[in-house]
DNA sequence: GAGCCTGCGATTGTCTACAATCGGCCAGCG
DNA sequence: CGCTGGCCGATTGTAGACAATCGCAGGCTC
């Protein structure tokens, strides 16, 4: 045996592309059949068809019958006017959950996603640092453990691609993104909640 | 042959299922497992694992690995009072979008919709009801033609079951559900957009 | 008597093969 | 020359079998 043939086979899968998708290393209409993710991944089709369905559930593709899947485009402006306030709610609700019970655990895990993203903005890799955008989020949710809001959530991020509007920016201002992020974990590592939580609803665009 | 191999052979499982426990035939807690349903719908294993996974994500099955899966609970209160104006704004967006374009056609169809519930109040048919209830509301996003947004309310609506906490009523005040959805088809059917989108907001509990 | 370990049953995870379906191309006809 | 019909390749949908994993019961040890 490779590796582990364990329950996470899948789960690898669809968080290997997943990534790729949102960080834009796929680009939109790029077309992926079952065949072609099987051989990548060295899986059988059986093992591919669970990812397709939930990528495509959280928006990231899209499939028609016996036609293949695509990367799904962003959605419309007004989808993503929708959206985006719900994001924000979600976001700050849960951070508002766990913000008490916050330890040095939970402050290196965002620490370490800064550093990765840090590196990211110095080497002008923009996927990476949409990725460790994405990631800085995504833990405040998993953190509250609720596994309810991260799927909706899931589902709205994966429709929104809101940190691609970044990528008009001149890449020469790519580190503010860190700066942004910096100061959110700044605001987190506070006692303030109710500043902590206007920064964090201020930042999601 | 029994019915028909047709693309459409997990969509009716998966209908039929999601109705059931939206309906709250199939209690919460309730187990199921592959085995189960795909001799109950006469299909093999893999017609009714995507089905699992569907359910799942829109909160209405709860999967353990190599466990089975089960009729997933109501979600904690704290999280429905998060999502139920998330589901206010998303219906109401919609029913903005199709107002001006509803027809004599959509009219028929909520019209059919409400025939069954009030058959079904009539003989305190409390799944039936609920059934009705939800493609009631489920039709307007249908009519949008939005993908994105039937695909995220499908994740709330799975979540809230709120059309349960009737159950608390009084069933000889079952045809109140009828009343207030018969109100809200006149005010479909009326010119002031305004007012439809406030009676609507306010049916939403 | 309590705790750990082993063995077993049940269930899902994965793989291979076959059938049904869709889109596009090409021939044939008007 | 344009259109319609049917064929063909590609792709997913479905099926059944095998393997890996989990939970639990029973017995063993301390």
């Amino acid at each position: 045996m490779k590796t582990k043939t364990k329950p996470a086979a899948t789960e690898i899968i669809a968080a290997t592309l997943r990534d790729e998708i949102l960080g834009g290393r796929l680009p939109a209409g790029q077309r992926l059949t079952e065949m072609e993710l099987a051989q990548r991944f060295g899986a059988s089709r059986a093992a591919v068809r669970p990812v397709i369905q939930q990528l495509a559930m959280q928006g990231l593709l899209v499939c028609k019958t016996n036609c293949g899947a695509a990367v799904a485009p962003e959605a419309p402006k007004a989808i993503r006017d929708l959206i985006v306030p719900i994001r924000r709610t979600i976001e700050a609700y849960a951070l508002q959950l766990i913000f008490s019970e916050l330890g040095p655990a939970d402050f290196q895990r965002w620490e370490e996603t800064l550093a990765r993203m840090k590196a990211a903005c110095e080497r002008q890799d923009l996927h990476t640092v949409a990725e460790c955008d994405l990631a800085f989020h995504r833990a405040i949710l998993e953190r509250a453990s609720q596994g309810d809001l991260l799927v909706i959530w899931e589902a709205l991020v994966g429709r929104l691609r809101s940190h691609f509007r970044r990528t008009q920016r001149q890449l020469t201002r790519l580190m503010d993104i860190y700066d942004e992020h910096r100061e959110l974990l700044e605001a987190f590592r506070g006692s303030d909640e109710d500043a902590a939580l206007r920064s964090l609803k201020a930042k999601i665009a």
